[in-house]
DNA sequence: TCGGTGTTTAAGTGATTACCTAATTACCTA
DNA sequence: TAGGTAATTAGGTAATCACTTAAACACCGA
């Protein structure tokens, strides 16, 4: 087995392992809730937090490894935007592991998004 | 402010904090798969990962204090239980605060639960 | 081209985490 | 009561994490 694949088989670099270090963080999860509002450039996350601007900045690199948002360069300024997909892909893959309850919770989750597909406009996603 | 209050203003010690802390591990969550399925003792748990019984001991305790998990002595055995309401209420409530269209989702859970009490023998929770 | 702003990278530090082994506690049975 | 099993606590260590400041990079407008 090369280094490669020892990597990539390590559970840190799995994607679920990912999401749910990302959310580990009560900073973290403040800050998808911020985007779950509206997009915000790198800087006006950072003002909502008392840490450094490098501190944040680490944050959202650990956020958008995990896939949870994603950031697009206009200008000097760098756009951050919620990824709602990983998020409620993530959880309900592993809750519906852990509760079997969910099962029914994600055939409705599956017609949320298709009705969501057909009207864009209608809510935050 | 008293230590006390300086503890338990901790973000540390809150509840949904707690949660995500103990779900960021790849051990405590396959935990609560395997409890998903039955209850086990701790022997039973240690005995399905290659780490030492404390390190399994030390895992159990995190999920116990975040609510994930119950514990019951049982002579010299300690039996474990899934304690899933923590588990979809802290989850539920986090994404639905992100993620709008976890609204409906909720209800839909609250109404399962309900049907959930009438027949507690229907599924694993 | 040059100073100013926005953002990230680099390097270093203190705190926390996960793990181990050894010791301890609790309980059961002969 | 003594020996054995189940489980946790104690103590110590290596690795990881979050944070800081300083430096670098990228872009804008005068």
């Amino acid at each position: 087995m090369n280094p490669w694949q020892v990597l990539s088989k390590s559970l840190k670099y799995q994607p679920m392992q990912r999401v749910f270090e990302a959310l580990s963080s009560p900073i973290r999860r403040k800050i998808l809730a911020y985007l779950a509002h509206a997009d915000l450039t790198a800087g006006e996350i950072a003002a909502k937090f008392e840490i450094s601007k490098p501190a944040v900045s680490q944050h959202l690199s650990v956020l958008e490894v995990a896939g949870l948002v994603t950031s697009e360069k206009k200008g000097q300024y760098v756009h951050y935007s919620l990824a709602p997909d990983q998020l409620t892909n993530t959880l309900n893959g592993y809750v519906q592991e852990v509760c079997p309850v969910a099962k029914p919770l994600k055939r409705e989750s599956a017609a949320l998004a298709k009705a969501r597909a057909n009207k864009p406009q209608d809510n935050g996603l």
